[in-house]
RNA sequence: GGUCGCGUGGCCGAGUGGCUAGGCAGAGGUCUGCAAAACCUUGUACAGCAGUUCGAAUCUGCUCGCGACCUCCA
């Protein structure tokens, strides 16, 4: 496998790059996960799986890849004062349990949705509770280098010191004195010098039910220390690619930028990548504004917004059809036009494998296959690799019309190529011929459609479509060619 | 208000200074006992105005509209 020379929109630096790894062949790459306090959301879920296919693309130009999500479990905080309950406390009362069995719930039901969206699961998936010492470490490193102060048991990271000698408005190209003119107010009892000054360890009150203790007393980390941290352990110092939503670039990754600035006095991270908002009705899909559904919700379409259930790769083809920089917008009119789209690159897959090879070939599939890979090399640009796809599609339904020809090394590259960049990269599944009993239902069809075209030969059209009408409304739809008949599930 | 981005044919959604994106839907055709599928053909597109250019949807400026971030959220 060469090595394809790969671009990257670098948010950084607000230009796209040639990707050129620190250590190649290895990669690290971190992408921030989710905060383990209640269902994922959608919009967290497109972020994954964009990342997921960015970490396939790599894996499949032959990458050594180091990928790290982490598991927010600990000190992420319920309003934008650093006081007050953190989330997953909060919840624990709400429902009369431990905060661990609220971490641990949504850390499964997170993993299911992950699955069904058929991602590949991280190398590493670091918790915020498992690494409590590393972070307490790294906040003492920035006290001892000056970028922070105590009081009163709670570590404030000094920005306004910290911006003297770092661009702490870098990685979203702001000023300094904007971000300061745009921020509230002190309040009158805030313990902050500074209106940008953020936790990195929060003083617990005694009642609180995640608190560990610390060179500053019992408290628990802030949020952004987190990523730091398990960054530095798991990726070192400088690493690679680190992702996230572009809602987190302004406050999450720029605090994350001035930690490890401040503590390890490099930049962490060569490539920031940030994938955008996922949108209903053209209005950003949020916890806070109530306007998204579950994933489950989705699959099942038991919500009011969702004429119909989507199926999980129906959704992530459609998102896959969507680069990851632009907005995705969610309506029923546009998931079903995916669903059909994705059924009908399935239908051509089935057709590829029964394809009958010919002695001449009048196709050009390598053409085809460069495109595919310049399209990819170029940000990660699954919209237009899967046009191409769709091309290929076209060829394949056309040999079997005999209007095109292919040899059977054609076929060969053919499947080589859905394997490739269907499957291996764009992640998706035909989770249609899924099942345990396929083998069994294989037989009995091929033995349903012989009587069928039994019947057909003897223009015996009653029985023949009592047969395909039947066989419709249990979901299963008959196709008719000149060599015989084909079925697929709807 | 500041930072950034967007406005593409019925819908979704790519894109480049001159060469077909693609998907869905629509129309016509081929095939078929019929249907479905598939294939072929096909439609008014690049918010508006002005400018640069031999040539711009693609570059510049202005106008209008929309969105994101600046406050917890991927």
């Amino acid at each position: 496998m060469t090595i394809q020379p790969l671009i990257i929109y670098n948010t950084l630096t607000r230009q796209k790059e040639k990707f050129e790894p620190i250590n190649p062949p290895f990669v690290g790459m971190y992408v921030c996960g989710p905060t383990v306090y209640n269902d994922v959301h959608l919009g967290n879920c497109r972020t994954f799986i964009s990342f997921d296919m960015i970490y396939r693309y790599l894996l499949h130009l032959g990458y050594k890849v180091r990928y790290v999500r982490n598991i927010t479990d600990a000190g992420h905080l319920e309003g934008d004062r650093d006081e007050g309950d953190d989330k997953f406390s909060k919840k624990a009362r709400l429902e009369q349990v431990e905060p661990m069995e609220i971490v641990q719930k949504y850390t499964l039901g997170f993993h299911d949705v992950m699955r069904a969206f058929n991602t590949l699961p991280p190398s590493i998936e670091p918790t915020a509770t498992g690494h409590i010492i590393e972070q307490i470490e790294m906040i003492k490193e920035i006290l001892n280098n000056g970028y922070a102060y105590e009081v009163n048991g709670t570590v404030y990271f000094d920005v306004e010191k910290y911006s003297k000698e770092f661009n702490y408005g870098q990685l979203t190209n702001r000023l300094l004195e904007d971000l300061i003119a745009n921020t509230r107010e002190l309040g009158g009892q805030d313990e902050k010098h500074g209106r940008l000054d953020f936790a990195l360890w929060i003083k617990a009150k005694p009642e609180h039910l995640m608190q560990w203790p610390s060179p500053w007393g019992m408290g628990f980390p802030g949020w952004h220390i987190e990523c730091s941290a398990m960054s530095t352990k798991y990726l070192g110092q400088t690493f690679d690619i680190h992702g996230g939503g572009m809602d987190l670039a302004a406050t999450h990754h720029t605090n994350e930028v001035a930690q490890s600035q401040a503590c390890n006095h490099t930049q962490p991270v060569k490539y920031w990548m940030h994938t955008n908002m996922l949108t209903v009705n053209g209005t950003r899909m949020s916890k806070s504004a109530g306007n998204g559904f579950l994933p489950g919700e989705l699959f099942t379409g038991n919500h009011p917004l969702l004429e119909k259930g989507y199926a999980p790769m129906a959704v992530r083809f459609f998102m896959m059809q969507t680069h990851y920089r632009s907005t995705l917008d969610f309506s029923n009119e546009a998931l079903q036009a995916a669903e059909k789209g994705f059924q009908r690159m399935m239908a051509g897959i089935k057709v590829l494998h029964s394809l009958k090879p010919s002695g001449t070939s009048t196709v050009d599939l390598k053409t085809i296959r460069q495109k595919c890979y310049d399209a990819m090399n170029d940000d990660f640009n699954s919209s237009v690799m899967m046009a191409q796809l769709f091309e290929l599609m076209r060829i394949i339904n056309s040999t079997n019309d005999g209007k095109e020809k292919m040899t059977q090394a054609d076929i060969d590259e053919a499947k080589s190529m859905v394997q490739h960049f269907v499957f291996d990269i764009l992640g998706l599944k035909d989770d249609s011929s899924g099942g345990n009993d396929n083998g069994l239902l294989d037989g009995v069809m091929q033995l349903v459609l012989e009587i069928r075209n039994e019947a057909k030969a003897k223009k015996d059209f009653t029985v023949s479509d009592k047969i395909r009408n039947s066989l419709n409304q249990i979901g299963i739809t008959v196709k008719d060619s000149k060599d015989g008949s084909t079925w697929d599930k709807a």
